[in-house]
DNA sequence: CAAAAGAGTTGAACAAGTTCAACTAGCGAA
DNA sequence: TTCGCTAGTTGAACTTGTTCAACTCTTTTG
């Protein structure tokens, strides 16, 4: 069943006994979407935040000359958010677009906010997550200044090999941040 | 006062009463910093976590090649922390310099756990302060892929002109991830 | 199945950013 | 005051990555 992935991803972070996982679990609702289906587009409002238990998503900006531009890629176990529409109902700069055939649990924002006051635990779930989030988006940021695009192509298909297999180059080009002509000239070019 | 500061900060993102602000207080205690002094030192752990209530801090990473890449510049009103190190007392990456004579509030790492059990809002806190910041961090990358050298220094400038002001171009290069030397050609090149 | 759209490759010309070395200017410490 | 250190500037050669256009090969779709 697909609540639980996100029981033992909750259970990795903070301790919860059975009853309060499955009151956990009540708020969320399972979503399918089918390959290239968006679940958020830019320009509205995001109302939601999923968590991937099937399939796979690109979440990804699009900048003025229409340059794609991918935050990060959403596989099983992954939080698709975009936090700052969510929270303060601003309109999403962010698309997030399955890449296959995808199923989602979904919590809107009004249980959102009723779920951290119901289990404060929550609280420090979030607050874990966002924390190792933090982290993570530092050292991405800290390789990019550091490291060549060909570095940081092989660290990312060595980092996430299960869904680097996923991803056509191009996909790969806008995570790392080049033209994906340049990729194929690296994938060439001898190890 | 300095605690002043810190209360205010804090009341900014969660809902307090005056006792509970004076609670996460006595966790605090301040701490001087001489101009060139170091808070934490790469290869070492992070003890605490710090919120600047005078001066300013550099905070970076020194890579093998000996290129000194900023994560952030902490003045007045910024957290100086290494979440990694300080949550799972690893080695930091880290280092943190302060930039003039500076002043901090620091809580160490029993502390906060115990403040984070004392006080269920301090999760909350914490919650939204790592969400903010997660969100920034996102925003620092796709400016890092859609933005030219040049575009990231007059973006930096404007949105921090206070900080921008007490740093030498070297620093600044620093944190946008460029050579001291291009900065300098950018600066002399038109607007 | 046929047509069209998208993914990947390649080359040539170009732009962005680096490296190194040499120089100038300013600041801090003794 | 003087010495030495660091910041900043500049130019030339170089490397990394982009752009554009042409082409091939798959995949999708009607």
């Amino acid at each position: 069943m697909s609540y639980d992935l996100l029981k033992q991803h909750i259970k990795k972070n903070v301790n919860l006994s059975v009853t309060e996982l499955n009151q956990i679990c009540d708020y969320f609702k399972p979503l399918s979407f089918k390959k290239k289906e968006f679940l958020l587009s830019q320009g509205s409002l995001c109302r939601f935040e999923g968590f991937v238990t099937e399939g796979c998503f690109r979440v990804f900006t699009l900048d003025k000359k229409g340059n794609e531009n991918t935050l990060y890629f959403a596989a099983k176990d992954w939080w698709l958010m975009d936090i700052d529409s969510f929270m303060h109902q601003t309109t999403s700069d962010l698309n997030m677009q399955a890449l296959e055939d995808s199923e989602v649990l979904l919590i809107n924002r009004e249980d959102k906010i009723a779920l951290y006051e119901a289990l404060p635990t929550v609280e420090k779930l979030f607050r874990i997550m966002f924390q190792k989030g933090l982290v993570s988006w530092q050292r991405r940021l800290v390789r990019n200044h550091c490291l060549t695009a060909k570095e940081r192509y092989f660290h990312f298909i060595e980092t996430y090999p299960d869904i680097a297999s996923k991803l056509t180059d191009k996909q790969i080009a806008g995570y790392l941040g080049i033209r994906h002509e340049f990729l194929s000239k690296i994938k060439k070019s001898e190890n």
